[in-house]
RNA sequence: GGGCCGGUCGUCUAGCCUGGUUAGGACAUCGCACUGACACUGCGAAGGUCAGUGGUUCAAAUCCGCUCCGGCCCA
């Protein structure tokens, strides 16, 4: 028997993936809802380009993403797996001002948002290259924006749908305001820090008496709008203040001292100021107390008026010159540094201020009980993780402010009378940019005046967001193709934007269509550094993804990303741990390489060592779609590797050897195969073989295919079912002791200083008799 | 203050739901070995009081209570 392997190259070389992804690019055939099988639509989230390097353990994510993709369709569906780009909202907008060095308001609009328009446009280019690299299987040349005409449209047509169904409404009401983005936000882009602060403890005098009253507060340039003064009921020391009046000492004005349980005698003085508005206790308390409030910061965070002869000034620097008035007059007491729970926007880590403001609200209050039953409904992969979910509903407490005081996100589609105010919705179906176009009204219908003006805000970009399954799925566009592919199949989305894309997708699609988005949501964990910590610029430790896609390819890459960590779990990223991936690759790719000698054979009646691997791998079949289900791709890449590597190959591949070869025993020539038992070994290698590379296709799609179509034909393996674990998994009864055996004789050798391929007599165990054959030709054992 | 998740060899992780082998694997470390595909290899060794503590049980990494530590979320 020759020795030649068909498969020449002696190592996996992932410098031909580009051709085989060009191939796949050739042989590409686009999605059709009427096709045989049923429809898997994927919601894939669009990536936001915010920077360089795409973030690597983002990166990771779409590389599994793309595993769900071709899973789904390895089991016979039709898979819908569309590529976006996020473009819209305020990182564009900081990102341009940096990039061309301007300043939104100071520039005309329309010169502002052609600027963002393009911004992005060198990030995505180099994002769409990466997927490549890792072998995205969605359409890479067909990929949507967030902020095309096409998606803004349907934005706006949801919302005027819902805004006639009433579900939107206008109110002015304090709200979470961002001075740093110029915005009202909604509570969920709120994150919290613990910031040092100055607690000031300022002195009032209490009216018709010579007592003073210790005010401590972090605010101090809010005392202009302090409506009261509350201390706690049972605290002793205030009991003869209560329900006399407090002298503030700036300006003279005087309010009620109440009791009340909010006031903690621990913090501070024990008495508290209550003013429109330090924090979100403030509007609880100005509501329950029936307060007047007062504004006293506006939106360009600066005093107003209200603050007297600090109007005008910036927070801070009122806050400053106050305490220093203070001072000058002996009426602070004390200052002490305290480290306050501080709310701040999440997008650009200003402290949040409440200011109420006229904003547009989507209902979601009265949703709650209706959402909460959806998201019990929904399958989570991992389960675990519904219960962010579950949390954040309970705690969502006022509708959603909508409205942005924004330049590049969906213009809000509302024009209003000029005379009489009275809001026009233009519509549905096409874009509006109120700002610029001319009203497409020609008479109020209240007033029949015939001037209008556009509204000039924005929508929230969670907005857009929220009606991704809508958009991949033609919502109010393709009525056929709508009704074939919605609700679409699963959601992969990151642990973080739970509580906002997850969340506001389900209210949002609720509400449209009556109907849940999806049926399964698949929430990944975050990519961290090598010991745990988040990846940041700032703290030097990003990993760029192209480089070591370049030097280590796509595959080993996917490897990684699918065996580091399970499903839902933080995974930590490494270049070490990525280098240590790619040696299974080599393994595998010698294996076929060794395989490939031996000439395809049809089923003939098998040895037991046959039998017994077959069976193995009957196994290996099973636990690899108990992960497939789950769409938890760390099983299979990790029972795969430990089956081929330490099972197949090294036990396996070495008892066949000889058989195989069809040469008999390495010394004793005396016994030989029979051609039947060498066809025999020759089924099951490529039998097994198959069952490999098909269990791993999805995970690494270069490295499988090309093996495949070298040894299994010109078709590419991405066009093949998952194998079936037909085979009888009784003779897996053996697996344990024929390692251990194995490992005994190896023991031995080595002990007696033999080489492998020396004679040796050792007894084969009883149960092992049937085996005899192929153990004393794969140790050279004396019979 | 409340909630959720986690704590297993140097590092990462499986096992925990459904108690019961010498707690499995990978990387790193240390020996030895060219073995009819593979030195990007093979074989072997060393390395763990399963965070701590109390309980349930014939039996606990696994179930229950408490404590400590870390991460996230919400007040």
């Amino acid at each position: 028997m020759e020795s030649t392997p068909k498969i020449d190259k002696k190592a996996w070389s992932p410098s031909i993936e580009a051709d085989i992804f060009k191939k796949w690019e050739e042989e590409r055939t686009a999605f059709n809802p009427d096709a045989e099988g049923k429809n898997f639509v994927i919601d894939t989230p669009p990536p936001y380009p915010s920077g360089r390097p795409w973030h690597i353990g983002a990166a990771a994510h779409y590389s599994q993403i793309d595993m769900i993709a071709r899973t789904a369709n390895m089991s016979g569906y039709n898979v819908l797996f569309p590529i976006g780009i996020d473009r819209n909202g305020l990182p564009v907008e900081l990102y341009t001002e940096k990039k061309h060095k301007v300043k939104a308001h100071e520039i005309p609009r329309e010169d502002f948002l052609n600027l963002c328009k393009h911004a992005l446009d060198d990030l995505e280019e180099e994002m769409i290259q990466i997927m490549k690299r890792m072998g995205i299987s969605g359409d890479l040349k067909k990929y949507y924006r967030t902020d095309s005409e096409e998606y803004r449209r349907l934005t706006q047509a949801t919302f005027i749908d819902l805004y006639t169904k009433g579900l939107i409404y206008q109110a002015s009401r304090p709200n979470n305001y961002c001075i740093g983005c110029g915005t009202t936000i909604a509570d969920a882009e709120v994150s919290y820090e613990e910031l040092s602060t100055e607690l000031v403890y300022i002195r009032f005098k209490v009216k018709e008496s010579d007592d003073d009253l210790i005010v401590a507060t972090t605010r101090p340039e809010l005392l202009c709008s302090c409506q009261t003064v509350l201390v706690n009921p049972d605290d002793e020391r205030y009991l003869k203040h209560q329900d006399k009046y407090a002298v503030d000492p700036v300006y003279g004005k005087e309010v009620i001292i109440q009791p009340h349980s909010s006031a903690k005698p621990e913090f501070g003085s024990g008495a508290v100021m209550v003013c429109s508005y330090g924090d979100y206790t403030d509007v609880l308390l100005f509501r329950e107390l029936g307060l007047n409030e007062i504004i006293a910061v506006d939106k360009n965070g600066r005093m107003t008026d209200a603050a007297g002869k600090y109007g005008g000034l910036r927070i801070k620097k009122a806050r400053a010159e106050i305490v220093a008035d203070l001072e000058k007059k002996d009426l602070v007491k004390k200052k002490e540094n305290i480290i306050h729970r501080t709310p701040i926007c999440e997008r650009s880590r200003t402290p949040i201020e409440i200011i109420p403001m006229s904003e547009y609200y989507l209902k979601q209050i009265e949703f709650k009980p209706e959402i909460m039953k959806l998201a019990k409904k929904m399958t989570f992969h991992p389960e675990k993780h519904r219960q962010i979910l579950l949390n954040w509903i309970d705690a969502v407490s006022i509708d959603w402010p909508i409205s942005r005081r924004r330049y590049y996100a969906t213009e809000i589609p509302i024009w209003y009378c000029k005379k009489c105010s009275e809001p026009h919705l233009p519509k549905p179906g096409q874009y509006y940019q109120p700002w610029k176009d001319k009203a497409p009204f020609s008479k109020c219908k209240k007033c029949s005046s015939e001037e209008f003006v556009g509204d000039e805000r924005t929508f929230d970009t969670w907005m857009d967001s929220s009606i991704s399954p809508l958009f991949i799925t033609k919502y109010m566009q393709d009525k056929d193709f709508f009704s074939k592919t919605y609700p679409t199949t699963l959601r992969p989305q990151a642990k973080d934007i739970i509580r906002t894309w997850l969340y506001y997708t389900s209210l949002r699609c609720n509400q449209l269509t009556g109907k849940l988005p999806f049926k399964h949501a698949w929430v990944m964990g975050y990519g961290v550094d090598e010991k745990g910590e988040r990846m940041s610029k700032s703290k030097g430790n990003v990993i760029d993804p192209i480089p070591l896609l370049e030097r280590l390819g796509g595959d080993t890459f996917r490897y990684w990303a699918a065996s580091e960590t399970s499903l839902g779990a933080d995974f930590r990223c490494s270049e070490n741990r990525i280098i240590g991936s790619k040696k299974f690759l080599t393994k595998l790719w010698n294996i076929a390489r060794f395989i490939s000698i031996f000439p395809i054979q049809k089923e003939v009646e098998m040895t037991l060592s046959d039998k017994w691997i077959l069976s193995e791998a009957s196994k290996l079949i099973e636990e690899c779609s108990i992960g497939f289900n789950d769409f938890n791709f760390f099983i299979p890449a990790n029972k795969v590797r430990e089956f081929t590597w330490n099972t197949f190959a090294a036990h396996y591949l070495e008892m066949i050897k000889g058989r195989a070869y069809g040469s008999g025993f390495n010394n004793q020539k005396q016994e030989i195969f029979s051609e039947q038992e060498q066809k025999s070994a020759w089924f099951t290698l490529h039998t097994v073989m198959k069952s490999i590379l098909l269990l791993l296709a999805p995970i690494v799609p270069f490295v499988s295919d090309a093996l495949w179509r070298e040894m299994y034909g010109k078709a590419s393996i991405h066009r093949e079912m998952f194998p079936k674990a037909i085979w009888d998994k009784e003779y897996s009864k053996y697996t344990e002791n024929l390692l251990e055996f194995n490992s005994k004789v190896w023991f031995e050798k080595k002990n007696k200083g033999l080489s492998l391929k020396e004679t040796i007599n050792i007894d084969i165990p009883n149960e092992l008799q049937e085996f005899s054959k192929d153990l004393r030709a794969m140790h050279n054992i004396n019979t």
